[in-house]
Formats: C-alpha cells, sequence, structure tokens
DNA sequence: CGTTCAATTGACTCGGTTCAAACGCCGTGG
DNA sequence: CCACGGCGTTTGAACCGAGTCAATTGAACG
C-alpha cells in the first residue's frame, strides 16, 4: 500500500483523474517495488501476473526468437504503463535499463478494479491508443528507414521524452541528455548492430550536429539538422 | 443508419455484448458505405473525423515518409475496427486493398457514445491491446527477421487470420486461401522490395513447402515446415 | 493476336553485418 | 604514482543479403 496523494507521477499516471477515495482504494491494492537495473519483472510467454506503473528509471519490453535475437519493442519512461491487463500471458519482456521504482498491480486485481471505473480504464484505453501510434511509427523506422534516420529519430525522441517529463537532471536542458541505455540496447531498438550505431553517431557528432562528450551523454548543436537526418513522421 | 441485428460482423465486432437498445441507439449513429479498392477513407496527418468497423473487404494502414517511401503498419479485415478514436489527428492513412464495405461514424459522436458505455469502451481497449500486440511481434519481424522468415511469417499470419474470419471463400479450407494484396504491398508490409517478396516466395515454393497456382493463391502444402522457416515469436 | 501490367529473373551494387583488432576510460593493486 | 585488466566502444577490412536497375515472362483483356 502506497501513499498516491505523494506521488510524484500522480498527476501523469493513469490514476490521475481518479477521485480522491478512489485512489485510496486503488492504493490500497498496489505495492511500490524497486527493480534493479538489468532485473527482469516479467518474462516474454509467462503467465500475465502483474501490471504496474512507473513511478522512477527506465524500462524496456523486448521480445525475442527462438535463436535469441532480440527486437526491443518499447520503451518505458516514469508515469507510464507496464503489464498486459484482461491478457493471458505477457507477449514481451519488461527489464529494467536502470534501476526503478515501479507501483505493482495483481492482474487480475487491477482488471477488475478497471472494469469498476470507467474513468481508469478510459485513461488506459487512451494510453494503449498512444503508444499503438508509437509503435506504428516505430514500425515505419524499422521497415524503411536508413541506419542514419535511425539514429537521428531516436536521439530526438528521447530527448523529448526526457525533457517532457523533466528526467534530465540538474543543469540538463533539452538539448543535453544522458541516453538512458548502451550501444547494444540502441542497436536492439533500432534494428541494426552495436557497430552500425556507434559509425553512425560517430558521422552524425563528425558533421557537428551533435557532440558525445562521454558514452552516455549526447549534446544536440543542431536540432533542426537532426530532424531533417531523421527524416519527418 | 443500418440495422445492425443484420450485420456480418454483429457478433465479433466491437458492437458485440451490447444490448438490443444499445445496438439500435448506435446503429443509427452510423452508416453504410462502401469503399472502392484503391481508394482511401483518411489520410495521414488528417483530422481525424470518423470511425469505422468493417464489414467486408480489406484495407491497409500505411505511413509515409517525406520522399514518398511507404511503410504499412497494419491489415484490417472484417470484423476489425478502423480509425482513432479519442485523438485529433489520424497517424496513419486507411486505403482499401480490395472493395469493401464499412460502417461509419462520425468520430466525435462516437467517442461520446463510447464513453457513455463501458462495455463498448472496454471491447475497444481489449481490442486496442490486442492489436498493439500485434504491432510489436510486427516489429520484431522488422528489426531482426530475415526476407525469407518475413515471407513465411505473412502467409501464416494471412492463412490463420483468414480462415479465422471464413474469408477464403467456397471450397477452400485453412491451406489454401486467396492473398488480399500484390507483391509491392507485401513488400511494404515486410519492409522490403517487390523483387525480394518475389525471390524468395519462388525459394519457398521451389522447396515444396507452399504452391502458388497463381498470383494470389497460396497453398501450404508443409505449415510445420513454413512455422519453422518463420522462425518463431 | 497485340497490348498492358504485374510478376519474375538476372546482373550488379551497396548499406549494413561480421569478424577482428585497437582504443580509452576506470578501478585495482603493486 | 603508475602498470595492469576489464569492458564498453570505436575503428578497420572483408563479406553478404537485400536493393537497384533492367530485361523477360506470362496472364488477362480488348
Amino acid at each position: 500500500m502506497s501513499d498516491c496523494a505523494q506521488c510524484v507521477v500522480r498527476n501523469r499516471a493513469i490514476c490521475s483523474g481518479l477521485s480522491p477515495e478512489e485512489l485510496l482504494a486503488l492504493g490500497q491494492k498496489g505495492r511500490k517495488q524497486t527493480v534493479k537495473r538489468g532485473q527482469t519483472l516479467v518474462w516474454e510467454g509467462d503467465d500475465s501476473l502483474v501490471v504496474a506503473n512507473v513511478i522512477s528509471g527506465v524500462l524496456k519490453l523486448s521480445v525475442s526468437t527462438a535463436d535469441g535475437r532480440e527486437q526491443i519493442v518499447g520503451i518505458v519512461f516514469p508515469s507510464d504503463f507496464i503489464g498486459r491487463p484482461f491478457g493471458k500471458e505477457s507477449p514481451y519482456s519488461v527489464t529494467a535499463l536502470s534501476d526503478a521504482e515501479v507501483c505493482v498491480f495483481h492482474r487480475s486485481t487491477f482488471d477488475q478494479f478497471a472494469r469498476e471505473h470507467p474513468e481508469l480504464q478510459h485513461k488506459l484505453l487512451q494510453r494503449t491508443l498512444i503508444e499503438l501510434d508509437e509503435a506504428r511509427q516505430w514500425m515505419m523506422l524499422l521497415g524503411k528507414k536508413t541506419a542514419e534516420e535511425r539514429i537521428a529519430t531516436l536521439l530526438i525522441r528521447i530527448s523529448e521524452r526526457l525533457s517532457a517529463d523533466g528526467c534530465t537532471g540538474p543543469l540538463l536542458n533539452l538539448d543535453e541528455f544522458e541516453l538512458p541505455m548502451d550501444r547494444q540496447q540502441m542497436a536492439d531498438i533500432l534494428g541494426l548492430t552495436i557497430e552500425t550505431v556507434s559509425r553512425q553517431l560517430t558521422r552524425i557528432k563528425s558533421s557537428g550536429v551533435i557532440a558525445l562528450p562521454d558514452r552516455r551523454r549526447v549534446v544536440i548543436h543542431d536540432r533542426q539538422a537532426l530532424l531533417d537526418l531523421a527524416e519527418a513522421a
């Protein structure tokens, strides 16, 4: 049980819009849990037993082939919802990219609560529709974009998402941020190899559009040029 | 206004589960419309003015880059829902692959009706969650699968979907069906070119796993082998 | 038949992968 | 203080799967 009224994602998570009483009732069904970097919260193919709100940290959603190829199908930030409500098994794994805090519910408990609270269900629907739109944008990237366009698109998306959430940390603005993932994970998101990611980053850096002060940090010097490299959509 | 009680997708579309009175109320807000093959119902980036249920035919959802590359991000079959409820503009175009019949609603009218009918909203949520799962499976395909795996996966998926809907037409079973799209569209779904699609189809045909009696028809001779080629997930 | 247009096939190219080596940052211990 | 490893990343060189461009086939239709 958590004190939802104090929650840092209170106004952005799906719980926003619930009345104080509803919030209390929902809060009593959930509990706060910490997840260490690298730890997997849900496994692909396993029974979908929990859903959760992300309070802090960044997590990945991924699916794998039998022979071990992995594709990251989503990145989850604070205030985002994770898990597969109303479904028997999870179609993807959920793994922490950084240490994270999540607010977890038993899926069945959450499902029932959602069915009884149309406002919550509406919030969940809105969010799912947005995720679907984003997944489809990503399909365009994976199906038709070049390596350079993919890298540029990823940098733009991350910078936008981090700044929207105020997750960039102290002294940072929209144009300087920390990547929440390593090169291998960038490759798994973009459908590329680690070498191609590295080469393209170097290329874009050489052109002066971005700087890479260290392996995790990115500075966007010319956002418009980066947007042009990302080629629309 | 349509007579929903007679509708062929009555039991599979999101309208299933509505009471007779609700169904009547909803039916009065919608109208049946025919869409000719090749006609675009909604344009990417346009205001999202309509949503619809598909009654017959097959449609594609697609997004394009500024320089004309197109990626198909979804295929829509009878009983599926199309359009972007609760959103100002449509993130993709909707175009008929075959002549089709749809049951259209003004988006704002539908949105309001949905908000007032939690059961409908729940159906819509369920459906959106399934679409999201499918989109993510497709991201794996686009990001990590080889051309041959992509073709095999597409054939499996289409055969499953067509047979589930009983759309295969008379005298056809699960292992023989008509492709609802041409080679270019297959390429746009799979993130490949028309030549690669053609070559891989020929390869799989040569191995005896499938037959291609004519340009649109597919016969699966060895479903297990095709599943193996598709490489899981 | 001749026309048309989708599909196939062939030859060549190229972007991205693969495999391998070198770099550079950082923590450890001599 | 500096040598030594370890690890993530970068860089290099060769390779290959899919793309590109172009020619051919073949089914449908007037």
